[in-house]
DNA sequence: AATGAATGAGGATTCATTCAT
DNA sequence: TATGAATGAATCCTCATTCAT
């Protein structure tokens, strides 16, 4: 037959999480109703529960999918020497991380609190707390770190808080990244003038 | 008498409004009911509906009086010549404004998704549009527009996201704002070089 | 003074009425809050509660003034012989005194469902019921009873539900009351014929 | 099995539909509350939601499937000459119309306020309409006018406004129909010689 | 003669979730 | 692999009414 058993059933369980998706990020986790999830793809409420435990649980799985490179971006960087070419790179890898789960980043940006006591949410902070402590010297001088810390908020916001800037989406992405890598670099200068 | 007419009259108002901003900062909008709010003041909900029409209005009056001194900011700025030194001042006014309404500005940045379709969220974006044109020359390098931007950005975030940096929080908020100074002078610089 | 004390009293009692009554046929009993009502008069809901014990009160007011007439009707009625120039006499009175007060009458005719229960509708069926037996003989064939009441009911219904006739209002309640008094005769007549 | 599937199904659907009219009939729309429905049912407020998606929406399904009839003669009656025959014929059709769903005609007549601005209100006026245009000519003189519409009044009524008369039901509903056909012969007479 | 502040009861509606089929 | 039917708990909100001042 055309389409297998085990073929159809991934379909939905994945059409689900792709629409969910779409939706949390649009409307936000609790402006979002299962009933509107259902009804986007034309199955019913319960066909949800076939597939997922509980509607934290899509986001969960969703999330868990989507953020595998963070992690092994992170496991990469803990393997490499502490220098400013690796922090650099991180950052690079970092920029095409978030911009391949684009929606799931915008989701957690712009969802702080409700994620903030969700299971999922715990694993976002313990993921930038990582990537932060690799990305700074903790007894770098506090400007430094700071300059570290907000490499990483310029890529994180650069995804859609940045609208105000016109021009082409991949040139922006281009500065944006110039100026994190920057920032990364007047941090590693100040170790050591600082 | 102790507790004169009018001072119990506002007296009501105001805690509910403190009590909520504390509440939606803490638990997000969606996630805090009128129900809560109105029982840790000891009070019915329908107290709540006598010193306001609906929940979203709570949230409105609250915000307008905090983010009055970021409107005068506002006005001050576009009557000052558009040099460096009024950018640095206005960061620092920021700075002060962010500060004076913590809860608030929290709120806004951790419930984004939420307050987007508030009639509040359209302000709240439009005061930030006019705090980046004035951060910012529209015709320079888009560099330099990242740069002030990320200035802007450094500036929320640091109000609560830079917990993984250790020290003293007046000693964090000043290295914070001396990296935003920085960040537009380094803008301000491209102008030139760029 | 311009405005004696008592003159000023019974002004915004008569106020509230004439508001209450208004909105009562405009948008239904139950459809029309105290709130709404204060509102409108520019004063507090506690206001109302100065001049009526309750909301029924108010209704209860308005409509013991104004169906005063159509009580003197049915005394007027019931010294008279049982003839069928009363009858007649009769509907010509009860015209005058539908339109003198065709807000309230409208309101019974379309919140029979509110009124029943509440004490006002008691009397509202009583009074139809002694106009109703005044007009029809008891032990008259069926059909002229029918008739009769059929009488009441074309002006009642007259004041609001005849708009699917075109013309001069004036004339058009004069072809009412016609019909009307025909409708009576020819029960008379039934009553030698039949 | 005792109870299939399908049967269950528009089980519950349909009993809503019969308590709600009923209730509504008995107490009037707005003094009837959904948790009222669903206690007698003895289910939960929520399954009259599984079931129809508003208060207002149980009472449109409820009209649509009993005013059919009515829809069903005036179609029927746009299709035929315009004579006394016909009207008569009309009045008698109706007579089994609103016979057949008493309680939901009674429901409208008690209700007017509130049925006002529901959607369904609409509908009825056009339906009183159309009736009473095909029942009257639109230039005869405006006594003959008024006695066709009074003719409808005097069915309508004649459900539960005439309880003043004594008498075997069946009977009575046959003596307003004979004085109905009266008008509309006398409103044809008036034609002539009017 | 009227107000400001508050209450208690109840309204319609929505939600995530369950379970037998 | 799904569905139809239902639930329990919660939501925001409105209402008539009260009472001290």
């Amino acid at each position: 037959m055309a389409t297998p058993h085990h073929a159809r059933r991934s379909d939905t369980r994945r059409r689900i999480q792709e629409v969910a998706l779409r939706l949390f990020a649009e409307q936000g986790y609790e402006k979002t109703s299962l009933r509107e999830i259902a009804e986007r793809l034309d199955v019913t409420k319960a066909a949800l529960y076939y597939h997922f435990r509980t509607k934290e649980d899509i986001l969960v799985s969703v999330s868990e999918d989507l953020t595998a490179p963070v992690d092994e971006l992170i496991a990469w960087a803990q393997g490499q020497p502490r220098t400013l070419a690796t922090r650099q790179e991180m950052l690079r890898r970092y920029g095409d991380a978030l911009w391949g789960a684009i929606d799931l980043f915008r989701f957690f940006q712009e969802n702080q609190a409700t994620v903030r006591d969700l299971a999922i949410g715990e694993s976002f902070r313990r993921r930038l707390k990582s990537l932060s402590e690799l990305l700074k010297e903790p007894d770098a001088p506090m400007t430094a770190q700071v300059r570290s810390l907000t490499a990483l908020l310029a890529m994180h916001a650069g995804m859609h808080a940045m609208q105000n800037i016109e021009g082409d989406p991949e040139e922006k992405r281009a500065a944006i990244l110039a100026v994190a890598l920057d920032l990364v670099a007047q941090a590693d200068a100040d170790l050591v003038t600082g």
